[in-house]
RNA sequence: UGACCCAUGGUGUAAUUGGCAACACGUCGGAUUUUGGUUCCGCAGAGUCCUGGUUCGAGCCCAGGUGGGUCAACCA
């Protein structure tokens, strides 16, 4: 074998992960008979966003790379903050991303019985105790970080005062608060979680599965293990901030377990991306604040968001392979996750003409009454994308910024005297311009054409340095485009402990251009098509697009040295 | 003043598990280009948080620091 071979294969071995590190010694090891299973488990209480999809990943694609199963699992353990409507949004979106749990929708809730079952097992083997103390009692005596906790007076309760009550309970006998069901563990631990931990609490609403039927449930701790357990799962990966909780885990599997399978939990990081948060719970206050115009406003981490902005599932995919999972708290640069769209993009949409900011451009030597049909390449990455017509006459719109009176060096753009190719028509040369005499402001720029200049036509070898996107002035359609800039203006802005994130809202985040012109081809266009538009950057049909109203949303600009240069 | 976890170019990760610190993004140059896009080529940028130890050899193992994160909801 040459050395360049052995090169090239050492470089297309793909790293792999902590956990799939784990994974492969469980395998080797073989643990639970050489079963993989994953789940992914969202609590019903919100929209999914750019950091569950990295959880989604890899729960599925872990699945997927062991010949494994991956189960939708909703955490729904606490019925007054958890809603119907997330379950439909939350399946979508799973499946836009691209990964299928088959038959495997489950829930929490349909463990309640089982659950019930295991604490009145755990109360009769003297592990667990009803406790009267309110929460402020039994708060204060979980003692500090520093010091142990206190032991409760109704820890030595029977076994049978502890079973009666624990039913009564759940008959709605008690009020909510006034008693709850504690894992006798270990008061003295160091591990907060440890001392003796609440397991089951009183709750009076009604759950969106099993109505009225419970009257006490399961606290997370009592709910997620026990559930892993009982549907086989051999992996429950989760985020770093459940690592305490893991002795907690493997201590109630413990005493559930009555063969050699176990779960086992493992924690990763957790997806930040800069100039935006993840927390549900302040993505759902910009909502409700009317900060951003609904979830799944274009400028939102979120996968509906993300997708109404014009992201490709392949993107986001490809992003999270490029960051990877540690067990280090990162701050991804949005910058990576804008390259994975351009990337995809680039090879899979149509290019287009549309001017946001016309100026039109009279071109005086050119027949008034004539049109031209211009065949124009649909995408130089992808020849099977074939051609189109636009048509072409004596006055066309170009972009304002196209047009400089006096330009700088290096401005290889429409300019007087100056001489630049409209993309696939012909060669322009300014002559003049006019200007609005009390605004100051160009409105018209008369040039001449070189007929011989015709693109693809071959009778001239001329060479301009600058192209430029245009749109026929008498048949472009109208649109409203939608340009939308980072929310925050802070790297970090949930971050700042002196500071409310919003304060660093985005002023400018978003700038609704509404007299945009397009080719004429672009009139048929639906909600979520996307197409570059040339020189501009990925645009995506939003779907408040009519047939006389087109919005279309920019999902990234293209790169753009040119206004680096300026700077 | 506890327990647990973490620390590698600007950012995110890798390093065949103790053997020449690599890749991607970003940056900067150049070539190509009927998109100032794409593509291609190249430069710069860390000696692996600190101190010590083990070893022929340490980013990797050990000890002690430093810095950061998580944990004291009847949330998940």
């Amino acid at each position: 074998m040459s050395e360049e071979t052995t090169k090239e294969k050492e470089e297309s071995k793909p790293s792999i992960s902590f956990i799939e590190q784990f994974i492969i010694e469980d395998l080797k090891e073989g643990k639970n008979d050489g079963r993989i299973h994953t789940r992914f488990p969202p609590e019903p209480n919100g929209y999914l966003h750019i950091g569950h999809a990295k959880a989604i990943c890899l729960d599925f694609g872990m699945a997927q790379k062991f010949g494994g199963k991956c189960n939708l699992r909703f955490d729904d353990t606490n019925p007054v903050k958890e809603e119907v409507e997330y379950i439909d949004s939350i399946k979508e979106d799973i499946r836009w991303l691209g990964f299928d749990w088959e038959e495997r929708e489950f829930y929490a809730s349909d463990y309640f019985g089982k659950l019930f079952d295991f604490a009145i097992d755990l109360i009769k083997r003297g592990l667990a105790y009803v406790d009267d103390q309110p929460a402020d009692v039994i708060s204060a005596q979980k003692g500090t970080l520093t010091q142990p906790g206190v032991i409760s007076s109704f820890r030595k309760r029977s076994v049978a005062e502890n079973l009666d009550l624990f039913y009564r309970m759940n008959e709605g006998e008690f009020e909510e608060g006034s008693r709850v069901l504690r894992a006798k563990i270990d008061m003295s631990s160091p591990n907060m979680l440890m001392r003796d931990p609440i397991i089951y609490r009183i709750l009076k609403s009604p759950h969106h599965r099993t109505g009225e039927k419970w009257k006490v449930y399961p606290m997370y701790d009592f709910a997620h293990g026990q559930s892993d357990y009982f549907e086989g799962i051999t992996h429950s990966l989760c985020t770093l901030e459940f690592e305490v909780h893991r002795p907690l885990y493997d201590w109630l599997i413990d005493q559930l377990k009555t063969s050699d399978y176990r779960p086992r939990q493992i924690e990763f990081n957790r997806l930040n991306l800069t100039y935006t948060m993840m927390s549900k719970r302040k993505l759902l206050e910009l909502v409700l604040e009317g900060k951003v115009n609904g979830w799944d406003d274009p400028r939102m981490p979120t996968l509906c968001g993300l997708r109404r902005r014009g992201y490709t599932p392949e993107s986001i995919r490809r992003f999270i392979d490029l960051i990877g999972y540690t067990k280090f708290e990162a701050i991804n640069d949005v910058l990576l996750l804008e390259h994975a769209v351009r990337e995809d993009l680039n090879i899979r949409v149509p290019r287009v003409f549309g001017v946001l900011d016309p100026l039109k451009v009279t071109i005086t030597n050119y027949p008034r009454d004539k049109v031209e049909e211009v065949e124009i390449i649909n995408n130089p990455e992808d020849e099977s994308m074939g051609k189109r017509k636009v048509p072409f006459c004596n006055e066309v719109l170009i972009e304002r910024e196209d047009f400089m009176e006096n330009p700088p060096h290096k401005f290889f753009r429409l300019a007087p005297g100056a001489e630049v190719r409209l993309k696939g028509a012909y060669i322009i040369k300014c002559d003049s311009f006019r200007k609005n005499e009390k605004t100051g402001v160009v409105e018209e720029v008369f040039c001449t054409y070189d007929p011989a200049t015709r693109s693809g036509g071959g009778t001239s070898d001329k060479k301009v340095k600058g192209t430029l996107h245009w749109v026929s002035a008498r048949h472009a359609i109208d649109a409203e485009v939608r340009l939308y800039d980072r929310l925050f203006d802070h790297e970090d802005p949930a971050g700042q402990k002196d500071d409310d994130y919003r304060k660093f809202l985005n002023p400018d985040s978003l700038k609704i251009l509404s007299d945009c012109k397009l080719e004429p081809s672009l009139r048929f266009a639906k909600p979520f098509d996307k197409f570059q538009f040339q020189r501009l950057g990925y645009f995506c049909v939003d779907y408040d697009s009519t047939k006389d109203h087109l919005v279309f949303n920019r999902t990234v600009s293209l790169k753009d040295t040119w206004a680096k240069m300026k700077k």
